[in-house]
DNA sequence: GGATCAATTTGGTATAACCAAAACTGGCGG
DNA sequence: CCGCCAGTTTTGGTTATACCAAATTGATCC
């Protein structure tokens, strides 16, 4: 961490009266940002200040400045955060083993999530994970639709957690790691081979046992990485 | 995502070529970026707009950018990614349960980790825990010097995975929960306590048990996160 | 060759001005 | 009273210029 790779600007010094502003709530999530000529009378800056400070607060996440448009406070969500991470990671994928490393963490998180839903699923979440699978089943031979009821399969364990941050992963996950999925080749024999995957994840939380179930989820998402590396060659 | 908040942008156009060459390597690591005139003319635009191209590329990580110094480029790695969101993640812990959320993740993925640990640590890993372990248990008495080596024995898990984003993650969870545990009385029977914990955890690995390691792990956090509240109260 | 100091370059900031798009205003018609 | 439309004002995006202080460079002198 280095927040302070700067000191001495000018800008940083709004940058914090606004974030601080944020923070105590007296500027809420929909508000509109004052007008930059309002900004510079207020602080007494000029306005080539104003306009770096928003950017800077817009690159964080904090404001969200559309060209031409009011910018707008946005309180940060896990969405915000992983949004401004987007580009970095962009760059990460790209070099070699990139890929493959995100994709390892998500078998790991998602291992431990299915263990847990083994574990601790209440009644409601096992219905969901059969809606979502009954759903998969039924687009077995839609492979757009099936892509789709694909990821909200597995986003019910990310769901189940109850924990905010973990959706947000989730939804890292499916967009970092789309380009790689989206362009391969989908079949409906494929599809069902996928269905019976999930469908032997649920299985195996229908009988509490975690290790059956990050086995089938492992076994599943092994299979899901070797079709990328046939698809795409070693990345 | 929403990369696209701003389209029409100039600074976007410039951003845009610089990220590229960096990719492309016609900018390596370390090298200065070239004086903001000289981006200027070759790029055709005013200055202003170069130094919003410069300080996105800034807040992107991409480069380094020191006040009254000429950027350096930083070919992005995953702890580029942490610093990236570093400043979210402060807005986010101050929200009601952040804290939690986010001990509640690094529970998870250490729980992923002691297991995976259980079952294939190498001859090596054992020894690099055995060590930190043993430094661990050597600092009792010394409590600054415990907290390192307690933050020295859980990264050790982190580097077991053999996967770079890992250690980076760990890294980015320790920084960001620093703040509560800095603040935590720490004496020597409390010290003497964690280090019995980690033994434990050290012991259920020895003994190929993933759920024992688990369990140990994650009672060790539990107590953890129990001494944190009864600190701060409910955060 | 290495230390020293002046000249130059460069980043940080301030002003002023212009344009085009958005936001506001007031009047008109229903 | 409300909705719609045109004209005016405000506002964000961009350019150009200038000034300062710190960093860099280069010539100079030991």
């Amino acid at each position: 961490m280095k927040t302070g790779t700067r000191s001495g600007r000018a800008a940083d010094q709004i940058i914090q009266a606004l974030e601080d502003r944020i923070r105590a709530g007296r500027l809420v999530d929909g508000d509109p940002l004052p007008s930059e000529r309002e900004l510079m009378e207020e602080f007494d800056i000029s306005r080539t200040v104003v306009r770096e400070a928003v950017q800077a607060l817009s690159n964080k996440g904090l404001i969200e400045a559309r060209p031409r448009f009011r910018p707008v406070v946005r309180k940060p969500g896990f969405d915000t955060a992983i949004d401004t991470v987007s580009g970095v990671v962009g760059h990460l994928l790209d070099q070699p083993g990139g890929v493959r490393n995100l994709f390892e963490t998500r078998i790991m998180v998602e291992a431990a999530l299915v263990r847990q839903a083994a574990r601790d699923a209440t009644r409601d979440d096992i219905s969901a994970l059969k809606y979502a699978l009954d759903e998969n089943r039924m687009a077995i031979n839609d492979s757009e639709l099936f892509y789709l009821t694909d990821t909200r399969f597995h986003s019910v364990f990310f769901d189940i957690s109850r924990n905010p941050v973990l959706p947000a992963i989730q939804r890292a996950y499916t967009t970092w790691l789309a380009p790689q999925w989206r362009r391969m080749p989908r079949l409906p024999d494929r599809n069902r081979r996928n269905y019976e995957a999930h469908s032997a994840i649920f299985d195996a939380i229908l009988m509490r046992d975690p290790d059956a179930a990050e086995e089938a989820l492992r076994d599943h998402l092994a299979e899901a990485w070797a079709q990328v590396q046939a698809t795409f060659g070693d990345i």
